[in-house]
DNA sequence: CTAAACATGTAAACGGTTACATGATTCG
DNA sequence: CGAATCATGTAACCGTTTACATGTTTAG
């Protein structure tokens, strides 16, 4: 259900777009906090087309449909945001790893999680160069969400950080 | 595939054990990093014994099987955390969630950040209390992944108290 | 003319969730 | 004896990913 949510969340925003520039939008703004594919988005268009969500404004050229959120849509979102009980699971790779880390020997798990470091930092020096580089009015929507991103990379760099430092406080160092 | 290494980490970890065992242990420790029912495990063992990563060590009683991890299981695990390029995108409500809420009206959008701060405040205390209560030796295995989910619902409340200060401080606070 | 970008779709395979289904053993 | 717990499985459904498939328009 959560696609339909975020397609219809942007068709709020950014006003109405054909499945292409949903696809794009997703790619360029949400993708952080969620992913989908054309070969997803195109199919939900037309279910929610046919539930009366959104209505094909018009046909342009090649094959161009462009589709607008309708006052149903519209209601459908903020029922899901203010009525729906968040789910609070989360899957991540990131924890499972965390998890699998004491069955390898304290070298080998030393070296995964600088490794991990370094791309995490490479993560946020994009993610904050984006902050950065559009003004607060641009960024508007999806600025909470990115504040977010943000701090959510930073905590699993400073866990990476940490943990490596522990692990080699305590016998994973260099051997003598 | 990684419900497969999840079950190669907990048989690595707590020895031999069935598939009952497993769900168990996966609700008891890695539950925050990855979830899985009896539905989905114990098929997979069946086909983790096909392929020859697990054996059925005995079978008791009520037709019990007890699974152990094969010299080719713990291959399998090494080379996935060693070799494999780690997945990190990752899909939260949580996130979505940030990203839909510029659509609300502000006083509603604090009320949904309030209510979050209270739910992840909750949780927090939860897991303080585990990671307090075993002693370090005790939880050993699943150290990392505590600390790091702990760390991860901080960041999650700390980003919503701070929203809705900002929001209330921006004229979404009582009118006049 | 040709390559890139625009634009939409379908199908197979996979993984995860929910519900259904069954039966054995232990404890009070 | 009855309830709780132990113990394993299957089937239907849904959402996601990957690959296949097609055709148009624009820019160089």
């Amino acid at each position: 259900m959560s696609l339909r949510i975020a397609l219809l969340g942007l068709l709020t925003v950014s006003g109405p777009s054909s499945g292409y520039d949903l696809t794009k939008l997703f790619e360029g703004s949400i993708n952080h906090a969620w992913q989908a594919g054309h070969s997803q988005i195109y199919p939900e268009l037309n279910k929610m087309a046919a539930d009366g969500l959104v209505t094909v404004e018009e046909e342009g050229p090649r094959g161009r449909k462009t589709y607008a959120i309708t006052d149903a849509g519209s209601l459908e979102l903020r029922r899901w945001l203010v009525e729906k009980e968040p789910s609070r699971s989360h899957r991540s790779e990131a924890a499972l790893r965390a998890f699998l880390l004491p069955t390898l020997e304290p070298q080998e798990a030393l070296a995964l999680l600088r490794a991990e470091v370094e791309v995490y930092d490479a993560k946020l020096e994009a993610l904050e160069a984006l902050w950065r580089s559009k003004s607060l009015a641009e960024v508007g929507f999806g600025k909470y969400a990115l504040d977010l991103g943000i701090r959510q990379i930073r905590t699993v760099r400073d866990w990476a950080a940490d943990t490596a430092a522990a692990i080699e406080s305590s016998g994973g160092g260099a051997r003598p």
